[in-house]
DNA sequence: CTTACAGTAGACAGATCTGTCTGGTACCGT
DNA sequence: ACGGTACCAGACAGATCTGTCTACTGTAAG
């Protein structure tokens, strides 16, 4: 990974994320990453390859983050409870990527929209695993019920509403 | 209410809420409305203008409806939550019209977010008072949850996960 | 009748955005 | 030494977007 990519996509990430993808421009990245624009180009076919790049890339931090939470079967989710509700009412949080980009991109066949279905197939199926690996009745629809509960605080949180996502963590708590 | 300006603002609505609000352009809306565009500038002085009227007047139909629906107490809450989970599965359904604006402006002291912040405390509230009208008690952490159930099915419903929609319906029930 | 207003049609300015192209520099492996 | 590759600086084209402006039409109230 040479360093001028790696500057894009980092800058990308940060100004995606906190900003919005249609908001932030080509320029700006290449601006703030201080790359040229031949350089950006080089490196990324198009802004939705970039865009593209920037999901996926979160996709694989989300993986081996969540992945690698400590513990097995429902302590290993309660361990990512505690620390998507530690998260979410930090600073700087502003929703879930995932969510934030398919509010952007309102075609359900476009490419951003299927790197979002699938972060959140993934996630579905490590709480129904996780689940079963401790034995819990009913692991489909609670795995169903922890996703929608994760979108809920995700939401909840990028919006500053603490009181909500302690709620939905308590919810949650409950159901594993 | 004029016939233009209503016009202007029913092609907004539905184009802002199918395909996002930084993807559809004043020129586009001008266009489908049929309106000329002294006209547009002459009822709204500018798009953000026209965003807010969307919002504001999105927030006024939810209250109406909502705020209409039968029964009292936790009838009223589950004649809710049955709507709710109808339209979020039907054809059309994109999400939350508020959420969907809040990720598309990341300020949260924009005017826009304000509106947000609004609807979700108005909902929050109708829920409280409702339990509160058929005596249940922790209203207040039972509000926070019906809220974040909402927004987490409003989300599942945009992008079309029926599962977890479902999932969220039976957790509200439950609650109340 | 005339004044005021809502409306139509469309040109225009100015900004911004994506993507291409030219031209030059620096390093790295063969 | 040399060819390839990564990089920088910035001009440029073409499209699109917001907002303004001119000029004209129909209509309803005073």
């Amino acid at each position: 990974m040479s360093s001028a990519r790696s500057r894009i996509l980092d800058t990308a990430t940060r100004l995606f994320y906190a900003e919005g993808i249609h908001t932030v421009g080509v320029d700006r990245v290449i601006a703030e990453a201080t790359v040229a624009k031949a350089t950006f180009y080089h490196h990324f076919k198009s802004k939705e390859d970039l865009v593209l790049a920037y999901l996926t890339t979160e996709y694989e931090r989300q993986k081996a983050l969540l992945g690698g939470a400590p513990g097995v079967g429902v302590e290993r989710i309660e361990a990512i409870l505690a620390k998507l509700a530690e998260v979410s009412v930090g600073p700087g949080f502003r929703g879930c990527p995932f969510l934030n980009a398919a509010a952007e991109y309102a075609d359900p066949d476009h490419p951003v929209r299927h790197v979002v279905d699938d972060y959140r197939s993934w996630y579905r199926d490590l709480m129904r695993d996780s689940l079963k690996a401790s034995g819990r009745p009913n692991a489909d629809q609670k795995a169903d019920l922890l996703l929608l509960v994760r979108d809920g605080i995700a939401v909840a949180g990028g919006l500053g509403d603490k009181d909500a996502v302690q709620a939905g963590v308590r919810t949650a708590l409950a159901a594993v």
